[in-house]
DNA sequence: CAGTGAGCGAGCTTCCGCTTGACTT
């Protein structure tokens, strides 16, 4: 009897398969993806580690080959496949029939690289029929499906890994940009937008009673339209405040008033009823997108704890598997919830033939059934909720009512609209109108409301009766109401509302919409504020600088036409390379057109002629980060221009020379030009000790971006002059600071005499390393900042006698000691440093990576460590730079205020250079490129 | 977002999509 391997992707799937295929059959899964392109540069092997591309893991000179390395949490589960498949004679790869299933098989066979038979199955549900259908029924790898996942994930690598960089050197380090995150980013930041652009419009309506004259009933009605014109109401304002509908009825507070006043005593008629049947089918059952909208809607479930909790489910064997994008059933679900419906409900509700649902996004891939409750019959959600907790059955129950309502008959009944109508005193014809409900047949919402808890409830609410009327009946009014109302902005994002628009867009798949939410939550992008998600400073920033600079990689259709592209690289009319080539490295000249032509693929590199490659490096200096950083707010009453910036230290707003943080908990649409102002014009927060009895000054005591300070007088701004600073010591505090102290530090430097041989003066003050003393242009530094005030004139002499002491006793007892190095020979020691814990053999310094630990780190480790870094060469010495890079910084502000034009030609003539240069010597280039980069973006930073 | 004079071991951040535990709080 042969024995089988199959391989699928979760163990909860190979568990249950395990089941239903028996003995000969050993089911294990891989857990996902097995390998993938390196993450970090200490996960590229050393033989690539000096490859210009390392960084990327796509050798993009060579057909973007990708470098795959085997996941190191991966590692103890491969080594389990590869003993399985020492045991059996045939391998099944049962991964999911998509592309990134399709893609796993691939891997897993490389791999593994078995000697055995390989055969690749596919199934949609998990079935004992489908199961065995499957295994009759194998076929090959998809090679071109591979190829497309392939494609996908190295556009996604170049995106991430080359975009992302110049978000760290233009706006903070740490951020990311990517296909997905920044289209995520960029919606809500769009919808921000919208609400600070939208002007509230105001608008008048009105309510009355009507009673019957013959017989009993009264109802109540709104106002609906004035001489033949329908009454204006919210939808037909636009976002600016005004009118769109120029015909329609607008009334204002003073208008209603006057006109309820009027209408008292009137005569009013039914001027006519109306009735009209409706039906409403069911929504499909749920699909990963709409069970996180639905969870959120109903439960205010997350989408994190939504997916978490179905993960329970379907582990259990509760629920099918939770992250699809197919709406389909399987066979056998059908049959058995159309038999559960005709036993609840009665066949009147059950469809003639079971309902089928067509897929709705383009760019499903459908490789597995929709959410439902396993089984032929369904567990009711009374059995589950007794061996579950209480997020899992409350879940259940959601999943198992949509699921029974979608196969049910639709609902039936009719609306009954009923005008009325009444004349003013002037001959003003006014219109009330009053709409019923009845239910006829409530077919699937016995089952399921969409957005509400208890469909019995929602039932008898979506009912609404009216009395019986008739045209030409005479109504008493009474009771008019004016009302006065508001547009609203349009309405902030909530995880539910966010991944519906993702998955319009086509983007994201069901397995990441709720670690889309994660990323732009942990990258402060967006916050959550009950449900709504508020976009930060700093999301406006960083989509300000794509759409300006890469406006096709945040264009909402991106992702729809790499969709294209891939579908194209899969039915092979189209082939990878060619198309990463574009999109990298841009259209290349005329002639090569014909050359390339004809491979198909056309959309996303047709965005721009330039790739990916150019835009990143050309760009690099000509992108104005203090520009892309401001976010205008606008002009006060004084003409004074107010920005928000995002700085290193967070948001802060800037007027001129005021500036003042923006609270944390500001939502961008709350920040107009009166709070600002009022932001800006608020005390600081500042204390002001006294007065300097010299000069009369105030001397206060501010925090600063160095830490403490005290400041002696007001910033003028009508004068160049700024007022004398000093750091406060660090035995000092803000709290305890004295007035004397604080003027003895204003005093600073102080003058401790003049050297008796040359009669130089000689002073003492406190810098950025320190308390130190000079005279002249010569330096020593003290040992405590007390001293400043105590050193005498002799004990500067002797300093100043004695050379510069290099201070390098701060690091000078090691932490631990390891050993020889073999290679130098010196002694290896861990020791604490600036940058965190190293070791050292003496010559060549290396940092203790993640994984180490300053306890445990062994000698051969520490001789790895030193090994690598001793290989990439020594270290470029940036000294000289950062001394030019702080000179050019002042030289550069004050250039940008006076005279900006000048810095923009300045820019552009570094950028002719460059292209020029590129085309000589293209490696020389580089490095031109990056440092007239960095200087300009640091002068502008 | 204030303003000052040395020199010291740099290294790393980041993407999207497949999947679970193993950790701690």
């Amino acid at each position: 009897m042969t024995k089988s391997l199959v391989i699928v992707e979760s163990p909860a799937k190979a568990k249950t398969i395990a089941g239903y295929l028996g003995a000969g059959f050993v089911v294990e899964s891989s857990i996902g993806h097995i390998r993938d392109l390196p993450k970090r540069a200490s996960d590229v092997p050393a033989q690539y580690k000096k490859s210009a591309w390392a960084r990327l893991g796509v050798d993009v000179e060579n057909g973007f080959k990708p470098l795959y390395v085997i996941d190191p949490e991966k590692k103890s589960q491969v080594k389990k496949l590869k003993d399985l498949l020492k045991q059996v004679d045939q391998l099944y790869v049962a991964t999911d029939e998509d592309r990134e299933g399709e893609s796993i098989a691939w891997h897993l066979i490389q791999v593994l690289s078995p000697k055995v038979p390989v055969k690749r199955m596919v199934f949609h549900e998990i079935t004992r029929k489908a199961i065995q259908a499957a295994i009759d029924a194998p076929r090959d790898i998809d090679q071109r499906l591979v190829d497309a996942q392939e494609a996908r994930r190295i556009l996604d690598r170049l995106y991430g890994y080359e975009v992302s960089p110049v978000l760290w050197r233009k706006i903070m380090p740490r951020l990311s940009a990517g296909r997905v995150q920044s289209v995520a980013t960029r919606i809500v930041v769009e919808r921000e937008r919208a609400r600070i652009r939208f002007v509230r419009a105001a608008y008048w309506g009105m309510e009355a009673e009507f009673a019957k004259q013959k017989g009993t009933g009264s109802l109540v009605a709104t106002l609906h339209s004035l001489d033949g014109k329908r009454l204006a109401t919210g939808k037909d304002f636009d976002e600016s405040g005004k009118l769109k509908r120029k015909e329609a009825a607008l009334l204002d507070e003073k208008q209603a008033k006057a006109l309820a006043a009027d209408l008292v005593g009137r005569r009013f008629e039914v001027s006519s009823v109306e009735t009209k049947p409706y039906k409403r089918s069911p929504s499909p059952p749920f699909m990963t997108s709409t069970l996180q909208q639905e969870a959120g809607r109903k439960l205010r479930f997350s989408s994190a704890r939504t997916m978490q909790v179905a993960q329970r489910l379907y582990e259990n064997g509760y629920i099918t598997y939770m992250r699809t994008d197919s709406t389909t059933l399987a066979d056998d679900a059908v049959t058995g919830v159309r038999k559960q419906i005709a036993q609840m409900y009665g066949d009147d509700y059950l469809p003639a033939s079971p309902r089928k649902y067509a897929k709705k996004v383009k760019s499903a891939q459908e490789a597995h059934e929709a959410i439902r409750p396993t089984g032929d019959t369904f567990r009711t959600p009374e059995e589950v909720a007794r061996s579950v907790g209480k997020d899992e059955a409350r879940l259940y129950e959601l999943i198992w009512k949509r699921t029974v309502a979608s196969q049910m008959q639709d609902a039936r009944g009719e609306t009954l609209q009923v005008r009325i109508v009444g004349t003013t005193d002037n001959g003003q014809r006014c219109e009330f109108s009053v709409t019923g409900n009845t239910i006829t047949f409530p077919g699937f919402l016995r089952a399921y409301v969409e957005g509400s808890d208890d469909p019995e409830a929602e039932l008898l609410n979506r009912e609404k009766h009216l009395p019986a009327l008739s045209k030409g009946e005479g109504l008493d009014g009474s009771e008019f109401k004016p009302s006065g109302h508001e547009t609203q902005p349009p309405a902030r994002f909530t995880e539910a509302s966010l991944v519906r628009r993702l998955e319009e867009l086509g983007v994201g798949r069901p397995s990441t919409y709720a670690s889309i939410i994660s990323t732009i939550l942990n990258r402060g992008y967006v916050r959550k504020k009950s449900s709504a998600l508020i976009p930060s400073f700093k999301a406006f920033a960083v989509v300000t600088l794509l759409e300006r600079h890469f406006p096709d990689l945040v264009d909402y259709a991106f992702t729809a036409r790499m969709e294209d592209d891939l579908d194209a690289i899969a039915s092979g009319q189209a082939d990878a390379e060619p198309w990463l080539r574009r999109f990298y490295f841009g259209k290349g000249k005329p002639a090569n057109d014909t050359a390339t032509g004809g491979d198909g693929s056309k959309n996303v590199e047709r965005t721009s002629d330039v790739g990916l490659h150019a835009m990143v490096n050309d760009q690099m200096g000509e992108i104005d980060a203090r520009d892309i950083n401001s976010i205008p707010i606008g002009t006060d009453d004084e003409g004074r221009g107010i920005v928000a910036r995002v700085g290193r230290y967070g948001p802060y707003l800037q007027r001129g020379d005021d500036t003042v943080s923006i609270p944390d908990d500001m939502p961008p649409d709350e920040l107009t030009v009166e709070k600002s102002t009022e932001l800006l014009n608020a005390p600081s927060g500042d204390r002001q000790l006294g007065s300097d009895p010299a000069t009369e000054l105030p001397v206060f005591v501010k925090a600063g971006r160095f830490g403490t300070y005290v400041q002696l007088g007001e910033l003028d701004p009508d004068s160049k002059e700024k007022p004398k600073t000093a750091s406060l010591f660090k035995s000092m505090t803000a709290e305890t600071l004295t007035l004397e102290q604080a003027l003895k530090l204003l005093g600073l430097p102080r003058h401790i005499g003049n050297h008796p041989e040359d009669n130089e003066p000689i002073t003492a003050q406190n810098g950025r390393y320190g308390p130190y003393i000079t005279k002249g242009k010569d330096t020593r530094s003290l040992e405590t900042e007390e001293q400043i005030f105590t050193v005498t004139v002799d004990e500067a002499v002797k300093l100043l006698k004695e050379p510069k002491k290099r201070q390098r006793r701060a690091a000078a007892e090691p932490l631990r000691t390891l050993g020889k190095d073999p290679v130098s020979e010196g002694e290896i020691t861990v020791r604490n440093g600036r940058f965190g814990p190293y070791v050292t053999d003496g010559e060549t310094a290396a940092s203790l990576r993640s994984g180490d630990s300053v306890e445990e780190v062994t000698l051969d480790r520490a001789i790895e460590l030193i090994q690598m870094r001793r290989e990439r060469g020594p270290v470029k010495k940036k000294k000289k730079k950062a001394k030019k890079k702080a000179a050019k910084k002042k030289v550069a502000k004050k250039a940008a205020k006076k005279k900006a034009p000048a810095k923009k030609k300045a820019a552009k003539k570094k950028a002719t250079k460059k292209a020029a240069k590129k085309k000589t010597a293209k490696k020389a280039a580089k490095k031109t490129t990056k440092a007239a980069a960095k200087k300009t973006d640091s002068s502008e930073a």
